[in-house]
RNA sequence: UGGGAUAUAGCCAAGUCGGUAAGGCAGCGGACUUUGACUCCGUCAUGCGCAGGUUCGAGUCCUGCUAUCCCAGCCA
């Protein structure tokens, strides 16, 4: 456990809760919240905020709560408030009776809102969207106030309680917040509050016609819950004044702390909503859960543990600067987790046949083999061996290069958990010349426990009898894309070779299994049965391959 | 001179009062090995965006630059 502590790095927010503690702000409380808007699929951008707030809860017996942003009716659904209770679940936190709304508020915040108009820092501007635009100037130059800028209070509280009565069209009018419009920060420069949509909310239906704006609810919703720390990603450090702003325009307490942080970044893949959606709906993958898609359901199909994307939020760190997080990483931390916890079974993805000459025709031996060396409380599973096995074709070479030392002609290899055999003759295809067969010969001394022969060999191939082994389908992913620049403007471009589907022969022991199993399979990486999977057609998907030396070796001499 | 932020190795990142650059991933070299995996050992920044300055001493303080990211939704 201690050593699980010591990898948990400390960062900025962390030495920002220290001093809160040591000044006893907040009544040294700590108080987080991980608000997602219900618009779309959970990714692993999402779970890295979602370890932080939860996490920074947890590490100082502090709360954190589950909130949906859902200010904005058109582009919400409760089929994401769903996904999303159920990623933020499987991922391993609990809000306990803590789940929220920003729709809770509504009433509340249109109360704000009225005190707002009566302490005159908010108007009704019935100027349109494209005439608040040309009037907020530029990024260098100061806008205009709205002509509706300085309406009585009593004018602006009659058209603000009309528009929520539905009076107007939408469109017509919003509530401003009456700041600065020569204000350097855009932000500043009177803000829209609420805007009017007769869209059916996904909760509240039609009992409103005017929504809060993000800037305005925010804030709100983080005091009325009492949070504390309000974390939020880098492209809202120029909100965090109107967040203060809002409060302090009514001197409203308690008054959260907005923090931000960067957002993350993987290489080879991409985590916009927008592209991702945008693969979704052209069909280029199967859905949010396409085991190649970065979201927490994909991750989850794919064969990735809550604990593996744990352990990665905590070893890539909170920080301020943009940055891109090699993927590697990840890989890295789903092997660390199932390094020790799962199977290590044999599959073979390109079988070749090999016959063992000398072998018995019908001869059939029981050997033992380990579930996982390296945990030897997972015991042993038996393991049929034949006359006729199949063997990786990559793992035979006619004329092999020196550092080869797998199988080939007239070379000796260990069959794992079973015998050594010497290659002896290749079969061919006399039309195609395409290898088909093996013929082998074994040598019976060497029997896997109990060896006689005192025979080295440098290679050991993993195998599958052919009477017993089962045909399996084996799915192999590579990056979603190989880089955002091959992304064509709004058409995502999906990697040719995302997905290759192969006919493999896999061992008899996995004959039962159930979707979400993990397995390594012996030289090949780790993989998990998909939901795909059917009586008699078994479905793995990879999650992720094992190091390959031997590859490297290879591409080096190339 | 719009405003806001960031810059430490190939990648992420720690570095709180200035005291002589953590850790992880990747890489490289080696040992071990019934899979070339795993494991173990070794290695990997005379230097912290650049240029000056203060100081016995600067990643940390000061001055001036540079690069990158964010902001002109009635999205969040």
């Amino acid at each position: 456990m201690s050593n699980e502590m010591q990898h948990i790095p400390s960062h900025f927010i962390k030495n920002i809760i220290n001093e809160d503690l040591k000044n006893g702000k907040n009544d040294s409380r700590v108080h987080t919240r991980f608000p997602p808007e219900p618009n779309g699929y959970l990714h692993i951008g999402h779970a890295k905020s979602i370890c932080l707030n939860f996490g920074l809860a947890s590490e100082y017996n502090g709360l954190c709560n589950l909130r949906f942003d859902d200010t904005n009716p058109i582009k919400e659904d409760v089929e994401y408030v769903e996904s999303i209770q159920e990623d933020v679940r499987w991922l391993g936190f609990d809000w306990e009776d803590r789940l929220f709304y920003a729709s809770d508020y509504f009433q509340q915040m249109y109360d704000y809102a009225e005190g707002l108009i009566e302490a005159g820092k908010a108007y009704v501007c019935d100027l349109t969207a494209e005439e608040i635009r040309r009037t907020r100037g530029t990024l260098t130059e100061p806008g205009t106030e709205s002509p509706f800028r300085n309406r009585s209070v009593e004018e602006n509280l009659d058209l603000f309680r009309r528009m929520k009565a539905g009076e107007f069209e939408e469109g017509s009018r919003v509530l401003r917040a009456k700041i600065d419009m020569a204000s350097p920060n855009m932000n500043m420069r009177d803000p829209v509050l609420y805007r009017i949509s007769f869209a059916a909310h996904h909760r509240t239906g039609t009992q409103w016609c005017i929504y809060p704006m993000y800037d305005y609810a925010h804030p709100l919703s983080d005091a009325y819950e009492s949070i504390t720390h309000s974390i939020c990603t880098l492209e809202f450090e120029d909100h965090r004044p109107l967040y203060d702003w809002t409060l302090n325009a009514l001197d409203y307490q308690p008054h959260p702390q907005q923090i931000e942080f960067a957002r993350l970044n993987l290489t080879r893949t991409v985590m916009s909503k927008r592209l991702l959606r945008a693969l979704v709906e052209t069909g280029a993958v199967d859905g949010w859960d396409d085991p190649r898609m970065p979201t927490i359901s994909g991750l989850r199909r794919r064969g990735y543990t809550p604990e593996a994307i744990r352990d990665f939020c905590d070893r890539i760190g909170v920080a301020k600067s943009n940055s891109v997080v090699d993927i590697a990483l990840l890989e890295y931390c789903i092997r660390e987790d199932l390094k020790l916890k799962v199977p290590r079974v044999m599959g073979v993805l390109n079988p070749l046949k090999v016959v063992i000459t000398n072998y018995p025709e019908e001869g059939v031996e029981e050997l033992r083999a380990e579930n996982n060396p390296e945990s030897p409380e997972m015991g042993h599973r038996p393991l049929q061996f034949s006359r006729e096995i199949y063997i990786e074709r990559e793992d035979f070479m006619e004329d092999p290069p020196k550092k080869f030392f797998r199988l080939a002609p007239g070379r000796e290899v260990r069959l794992k958990y079973a015998y050594i055999i010497q290659c002896e003759a290749v079969i061919r295809d006399e039309a195609t010349g395409e290898i088909v067969e093996l013929h082998c010969t074994y040598d019976p001394d060497t029997r896997s426990g109990e060896d006689k022969s005192g025979k080295k060999v440098k290679g050991t191939l993993h195998w599958v009898s052919a009477e017993h082994g089962i045909p399996a389908e084996v799915r192999l992913y590579d990056h979603l894309y190989l880089d955002e620049s091959e992304t064509e403007g709004d058409e995502p471009v999906l990697n040719p070779d995302s997905r290759i589907k192969l006919s493999a022969m896999v061992e008899p022991c996995l004959q039962k299994t159930v979707a979400g199993e993990h397995f390594q399979f012996l030289r090949h990486g780790y993989f998990s049965v998909d939901p795909d999977s059917q009586e008699g057609r078994i479905v793995f998907n990879r999650i992720v391959s094992l190091r390959d030396t031997w590859a490297k070796i290879q591409k080096a001499e190339k």
